[in-house]
DNA sequence: GGTGAAAGCGATGCATA
DNA sequence: TATGCATCGCTTTCACC
C-alpha cells in the first residue's frame, strides 16, 4: 500500500505541498512537468478524497507567549467505555491541550499541553486537569529543547 | 506579553490562517474589516518577522500507509554535551522520527515515530534506533486512538 | 499605517485530442 | 486523462490620505 492509488505526480504534489502549502499550481506544474490544468485537477482530487486534510499556517508559539510545552501522561482510575469517553469529551475542551492520544501501555492518555509558563501550568493542572472526575495519576514532562518538529510525512 | 506587539488585526489574521492557510487576502479583509492592501502588508510582516513560520498541507497519514504512531522515550547512558549533541545529530536523520524533544525528568528524549506497522517499527528499533551509540533504554508507547490533534494555538 | 484603483498574474472552466 | 486557451478574480503596487 505504498503508493496506494497515487501516481508519481500525486506523490510529488503531496511532498511539495507538505513543505509549502502556498505553492502555486504554476510552480507545481513546472516542478512536476505537467500543465497547470492537470495540477489543478490533481490537487482538487487529493483534497476531495481526503489525502490533504487541510492547509494551515504554523505559528511560532514562543513569539505569542506560549513558551512551555508539557507532555502529560494520564492514568484513569476506571476504564469502562463510558469513563474513557467521558474523559475524552472533557479534555478536548481545554484549549491548552493541543494534542491528546489514547495509548497502549503503562498509562492511558498522553497530552501535549502548550502554555505560557510553569505558573500557568501549575494552575492548569490544579484547577482544570486534576478537577476532571476519574483522574488517577498525572505525570508531567517538560520540553527543554525542540530537536525536530516535522509536519511532513516522508514520501 | 499577550498580545506582544500584535494588534487585534494581527491576532485575527493568525487565528484565521492557523485554521486555513489558503484564505485569500480578500476573505481575510472582509472578515477583519480592513482593505486587502492592509491585510497584504500585515501578512507580509507577520511572515517576515517570524510569527508565521510556514504554511503546510496536512496529509492523512493513514491514507498513505503510515498507520502506526509511537511515542518512544529514550534514555542515554552518558549525558555529556557531546553525547547529547551526537544523539540529536543522528536521530534527526531518521525520516521515521517526525518529532524529537529533549525533556526534563526520568528520560532524556521523547520521539514521535510514524511508520507503516508494528513489523516496521520493530525493524526500525532494532536496525536503526538501537544501533546509535550511547543508547541506554528505549520505552515505546503506541497510539491506539487520536482524540485531538490541533496545530492552531488558541488566540 | 490605511485606502482605492490600476496592472499583472494565476486560478479556473472548457473545448479538444 | 492531459492540454492550451480564454476569462475571471485575486494579488500586488503605488499615489494619496
Amino acid at each position: 500500500m505504498n503508493p496506494p492509488n497515487l501516481d508519481k505526480t500525486d506523490i510529488g504534489i503531496l511532498r511539495l505541498l507538505q513543505q509549502d502549502a502556498l505553492l502555486s499550481n504554476k510552480q507545481l506544474a513546472l516542478e512536476l512537468n505537467k500543465s497547470t490544468a492537470t495540477i489543478h485537477e490533481r490537487v482538487r482530487r487529493l483534497k476531495s478524497e481526503g489525502y490533504i486534510k487541510r492547509s494551515v499556517a504554523i505559528v511560532d508559539g514562543k513569539k505569542i507567549g506560549k513558551s512551555l510545552i508539557a507532555y502529560s501522561q494520564v492514568q484513569l482510575k476506571e476504564h469502562t467505555d463510558s469513563a474513557l469517553s467521558s474523559f475524552e469529551k472533557e479534555v478536548v475542551k481545554f484549549p491548552e491541550v493541543m494534542e491528546c492520544y489514547h495509548m497502549t501501555g503503562a498509562f492511558d492518555f498522553i497530552l501535549r499541553i502548550v502554555i505560557s509558563d510553569m505558573d500557568a501550568y501549575h494552575n492548569f493542572l490544579r484547577s482544570k486537569l486534576a478537577q476532571l472526575s476519574n483522574i488517577g495519576t498525572v505525570q508531567s514532562f517538560f520540553v527543554m529543547s525542540e530537536i525536530k518538529t516535522e509536519t511532513a510525512y516522508p514520501l
